[in-house]
DNA sequence: ACCATTGTTTCACATAGTGAAACAATTATA
DNA sequence: TATAATTGTTTCACTATGTGAAACAATGGT
């Protein structure tokens, strides 16, 4: 017991439960108890009685018919509550709207977490060939644009971290050498925005650009995201410049005030 | 028979962190530690432990500012499984857009939860003047119509629980008279929507239409809202139509055949 | 500087969560 | 239809785990 690092006192029925949502994916969006169990390791019955008490907050659901749990519709509330208390939220949503209509893409707001971007927002466009990103999504920073964006501006560890995870070749123009990495984001910081063209997934590029808070840090990007065919190679500076000047204008309300 | 036993096999200290969670809400985006305590009566030390564990899975987060809590990133990577994994938010999308467009004022796809309706998606109008509606947030069902369309579909036990829980008059049109209010169901039933002009709060206006699944049971409501003004009472006949046409569309895709 | 307020950690204790196995309830196979 | 197989729930005994009070830290306000 003296041994034990501080980060053990942790509630154990509770990280169970927490592991268990968090186990649930676009791939997975439906469990049984069995399946639950067996793919972490948990005994039947705690398993059991962890999905009757999320269960009873409307954390997960039961299907009636499948007999499967699916996540409840808690959770939908408290994204709302997310979402509305984050001010960039708010103040990005006409200037993305605005952006949508003149490129005819669809446009996203996403962070960094840990070392993944994750979508807070998406605004999409009405071309009937879309992707399929959604809000909270996760990809690998370093092969998309806004990835790459907001590693540029991060601090250095972060990307130490990045590197020393791993490079994965995920696409044929991912870049997985270090060194031209970091020399890539240096020029991504120079030039104020980043592009990402079949970095990531086959036929699909990315446009982004910082969002600066009221200090100058920078809190988020703005991306486009489209078919390979529709934002071609030639087109992506004068994209660009529409890009940063609508993320000029989310830090704007956000109280940033350029120097 | 086997709801009240069922009671005392929840875990308690996830059954707190659950109820922690719940009580964010877009009035407490963010608490402290001593905030949440006295609220919801749980020792201090109790909930530090169970802020921790929660933050270390991403549920909630410290802002390093104010040093409170709020929400984290993780509900809103659970809230787009919840979404992606949902038929009725992918196909509703396009017909949502279009509709929003012709009529130039917000619309939503909702469901019964328990007693309440909760917003599962919403296209916003490009109005200046809009409400504060988001995706997660409960309304009471007897003074919205997509809630009077639910449960003018629903169960009778459903809307007797309704009215045993009681009638609040939150606006000057709330219907608090049980039995107006089951005649007013039938009605609606009747026409195939539902509307209602300050029922719930002062100066909005909404429409509503069921969503038919493949067997013809009614699983959602497509509802427009703006302000009285705009949504004037001589019109609503004619928009009615079009938002049971665009309700029938989303159903016809979820493999409902009329007779 | 001081006191007031809040968050974290310690500690001893009793409760509450655990796993194995029994029991139900389904579903698959013969 | 019977029988086996699989899965989910409940029981039960045990001790690990979560709990509350209080001590300790860390801030913040005056």
């Amino acid at each position: 017991m003296e041994t034990k690092k501080q980060e053990e006192h942790y509630l154990s029925s509770l990280k169970n439960a927490l592991r268990i949502l968090n186990s649930f994916s676009m791939d997975e969006p439906e469990k049984k108890i069995s399946e639950i169990s067996s793919s972490l390791g948990l005994n039947k019955s705690t398993v059991s009685r962890t999905m009757a008490t999320l269960a009873s907050e409307g954390f997960v659901y039961k299907d009636p018919e499948t007999k499967k749990y699916r996540l409840g519709l808690s959770i939908l509330t408290l994204s709302g509550v997310v979402n509305s208390s984050m001010d960039i939220h708010r103040e990005s949503q006409p200037i993305l709207n605005r952006l949508v209509e003149t490129l005819g893409e669809t446009a996203h707001i996403s962070v960094l977490d840990h070392l993944d971007v994750i979508y807070l927002h998406k605004v999409e466009c009405n071309h009937p060939v879309r992707f399929l990103t959604h809000v909270g999504r996760r990809n690998p920073a370093y092969c998309t644009s806004s990835g790459k964006v907001l590693l540029a501006y991060s601090n250095d560890d972060v990307l130490d971290r990045v590197i020393e995870k791993g490079l994965n070749k995920y696409c044929k123009n991912t870049i997985t050498n270090p060194k031209l990495l970091r020399a890539h984001l240096l020029e991504v910081k120079k030039n104020g925005y980043a592009s990402s063209v079949e970095e990531i997934l086959d036929g699909v590029t990315s446009i982004a650009a910082p969002i600066f808070d009221f200090r100058g840090n920078v809190i988020a990007a703005l991306s486009v995201v489209g078919p390979k065919q529709r934002l071609q190679s030639h087109k992506i500076q004068s994209i660009a410049k529409k890009v940063i000047s609508a993320a000029l204008e989310v830090s704007a309300r956000l109280g940033y005030r350029r120097r």
